[in-house]
DNA sequence: TTCATAAATTAAACACTGTTCAAAAAAGGA
DNA sequence: TCCTTTTTTGAACAGTGTTTAATTTATGAA
């Protein structure tokens, strides 16, 4: 008699169908140029049936939002046990990088793309970015307190770090480091992220910190 | 006999309105929201009117393109007669963060949007972008010539300390500063910016060399 | 002024978009 | 089988970028 079960599970994974296509698309053409009707034909649906299980084409977005801010909130659990604050801060931005590389069409609509960030922000539902934040300014926090890094204020080194790393994959991302041949990007991106991270921390090995799978491309 | 002239003049002038209206909407709407129908409202003509200014939509974000990286280059020069490479580097990335928070529309279809950044990237429109690329490169060159860094790969630099300022605007720029109220952000950006470049230049006295009201927002 | 030519502007049409909704089809339980 | 609920469809709506023929406006010469 398990069958009501089985239609709900039927019903979910028709929803993780729908954000699947969608994502896919959404990274090829973008939001705007992504069309119901695509996203219908991919599925192999006609474009109304969409509408029985998302309201419309933004919580199509909104689903696939949460995906990605729980993805990066399972990649920056990773790092947590680290009792050095301050390796554990060069891990966090590492991580940050990482999530950034390997789920670029998630990145974009969660960090960068404007139409994106316009209807988020209406909705009011940037509480799960607030939370990413709150995890690297407590590691910051926390470097200050212990001396590994010298008094600032919090939230400006904060802020400056996440704008490093946040730079360095949206430049990437949005085809800005065209002058540099792509096969050179995953040694850039590591010097330069070691680069910064040496001059915060003169006195740590920074190159033994890091992984070098996460910067590839 | 000037008649031609001065047609050629309201032409221009036409051009110059429907990018006024364009860039306006845009910054209000976004590129995909923003409709022809709308721009030819602004100016008060009817929508194909219009193509016969520009040959698509398109074709006016082109227009705006071009005028934004010419208010940036302009910008850029006024730091180039600084003797000091180190100081010019510091002052040229404030000219940057300057650039992005004064002229947010510009620099959001410049660097930002990536509807926009696919239009540019199909029909290779970036080696205006390529020639910021190239200052900011010459100049960390020097500064590592001249001893005032120490020796490390330019790219890797270069593209970290544009990494660095770009994401300091971008994130304001896209409304993830939302932790912070916005009354502070001026000093945020200003602070941490000193922050980063006190890591590369520890002799140096980064707030003579600053000029606060460019951190305005 | 008058008139022919050239330029600027318009209105209507095209195929496409997101979304809604009544009708049809399919599935489930008795 | 038959009735009910759920899923799926197809047609319709107003709005989009763009094209084109027709119309209006401006220009310089007679």
């Amino acid at each position: 008699m398990g069958s009501k079960e089985r239609r709900a599970r039927d019903r979910e994974q028709m929803r993780e169908d729908i954000l699947d296509a969608a994502i896919e698309l959404f990274h090829e053409l973008g939001f705007e140029k992504t069309t119901i009707r695509r996203i219908a034909d991919k599925i192999e649906y006609t474009p109304g049936n969409i509408y029985a299980y998302f309201k419309n084409k933004n919580d199509i977005l909104f689903g696939i939002h949460q995906r990605g801010f729980k993805l990066l909130y399972d990649m920056e659990m990773t790092v947590q046990d680290t009792p050095d604050p301050g390796e554990r801060l060069i891990k966090l931005g590492q991580t940050y990088i990482q999530f950034g590389l390997q789920h670029r069409p998630y990145y974009d609509l969660m960090f960068i793309d404007s139409s994106v960030q316009q209807v988020i922000h209406e909705e009011d539902r940037w509480k799960e970015g607030q939370n990413a934040y709150t995890v690297l300014r407590n590691t910051v926090a926390e470097c200050i307190q212990t001396g590994v890094m010298p008094p600032s204020d919090v939230d400006s080194v904060t802020f400056g770090m996440w704008a490093f790393v946040h730079g360095l994959v949206s430049l990437y991302v949005r085809g800005r480091s065209a002058m540099i041949p792509n096969e050179y990007m995953p040694q850039v991106l590591q010097a330069s992220y070691t680069y910064f991270q040496t001059a915060f921390f003169p006195h740590k090995n920074i190159d033994s910190i890091l992984n070098s799978e996460a910067f590839v491309v």
